[in-house]
DNA sequence: CGCTGCTTTGAAGCCCTTCAAACCAGGTGG
DNA sequence: CCACCTGGTTTGAAGGGCTTCAAAGCAGCG
């Protein structure tokens, strides 16, 4: 069930049997939620973390005219709000893009992983760290690179992240968002995020078919984001 | 000599005396930094994280054609690369906007505190979490405020920021940066941050002299900017 | 007192937005 | 089983916020 959290940690981190053991007894309950539900509120205090199991989910901000800013896509195998047990309450919505399964996982047994297992815990903190990393790719993104290249680091970013946890092929990935998400999270509007998908489509670089996008020229999808995946800290092993 | 980053931890979390004593025993080494001095290079091993003590420092990332993205701005009491222990190497580059101070804290003895301190542990995690929930607010900054927004923005948390380390008056604070700092750190131009810094100047509301900005009509930068401060978890005091 | 780096201003242009409407696919009910 | 409805996609035309390019103004400093 938590195999894919697991794939993700066991990515960067050594984690021992007896850690494995610790993660699988800090889950307590197993939920579904539909496509569009918000999961968790922003400013509520909060007594658990979300470890998304299947889905597409996200953190969101907004303003007052209801543009939105969607700040990180997660994936399968994610904590979706890790940070959240230091933290109390977010600062952000998190909301299912896609019907998901989530493992809920309370506070009270990561209090009893941050005494009892130093180096798990620092691999937790890493987590969030991890997140934090993935932020500041997208500032960059949000605040230097052209609309094209933004899509096309996006779509090279998930490839990368799913693929650590065996939901990528070679060259494509199931895809079930909008074109209103896409424009949430790259700061565009639909209009613009569609124009941009039809330039690339007409290049043979990205296409979709039937929920599936496909990276038709990878090499070209990533010369255009100048995508350098060392942000996401694939060859590390700390302890 | 680490007071003011005693002044932020203790704003969010009770520090015990044994804790205080911890943290001031892990800084080994004080450094001085010229300004635009780059003192942590990015994808270099780290093993040790800088705290700052004066001056103003910053993330940055770039792109090939030479365009800079600063992801966040580092005040006296921040730790600037704190998320480089469980890291251990950079995505980003560290900088030194104004001549700056600072102390070295080695790994080592952050990695002693992770397996002595579980509670303080938790208090650092949270502040490399605050440090994440900044790049949210830049994210939706960048992604969706307009550049007189989004430059209000950076102002007001600021001036909250160095507040809460008693370097700011009530509507007034030290600023020694160049437009084109505040350009890298908005996503704009130098040429049309000064266009929107003249604009805010004019109506009376943003000004600088002799080394300070003036925030002259503070309430109206808020309100320019939607500046809600709950993103910087002022109130919260997690166990 | 002349460098040097930062600020300021103008003119022109482009990337992305806005507004508006048509198109299309999938699901529902008569 | 088709007609309809709804939400998402696509396209066009016009406009605006920010950039680009270029150059002048200005302040601090050796």
């Amino acid at each position: 069930m938590i195999e894919r959290h697991l794939l993700k940690l066991r990515r960067r981190n050594d984690i021992s049997d007896d850690e494995e053991r610790a993660i699988r007894g800090a889950v307590s309950e197993v939920r579904e939620y539909p496509a569009d539900f918000t999961f968790i509120k922003r400013h509520k205090e909060l007594h658990h973390s979300t470890m998304l199991l299947e889905g597409l989910a996200c953190r969101l901000k907004d303003l007052r005219d209801g543009e939105r800013q969607i700040s990180e896509l997660h994936i399968p195998g994610d904590f979706a709000d890790l940070h959240s047990f230091t933290l109390k309450h977010l600062d952000h919505d998190l909301i299912a893009l896609t019907p998901c399964k989530v493992a809920l996982v309370p506070h009270a047994r990561l209090k009893e992983i941050s005494e009892r297992f130093p180096h798990l815990t620092r691999v937790y903190w890493f987590a969030t760290n991890l997140d934090a990393a993935i932020h500041r790719e997208w500032e960059l993104s949000l605040g230097r690179r052209s609309a094209t290249s933004r899509l096309a680091h996006l779509f090279c970013e998930l490839h990368v992240r799913l693929g650590i946890v065996g939901l990528a092929g070679e060259k494509e990935f199931q895809f079930r968002l909008t074109q209103q998400d896409l424009a949430d999270c790259l700061g565009l509007t639909v209009v613009h995020v569609n124009r941009v998908l039809k330039d690339l489509r007409e290049r043979g670089i990205l296409g979709f078919k039937s929920g599936r996008a496909q990276l038709l020229d990878l090499s070209s999808l990533k010369e255009i984001a100048e995508f350098d995946p060392t942000y996401l800290y694939l060859d590390l092993r700390p302890r």
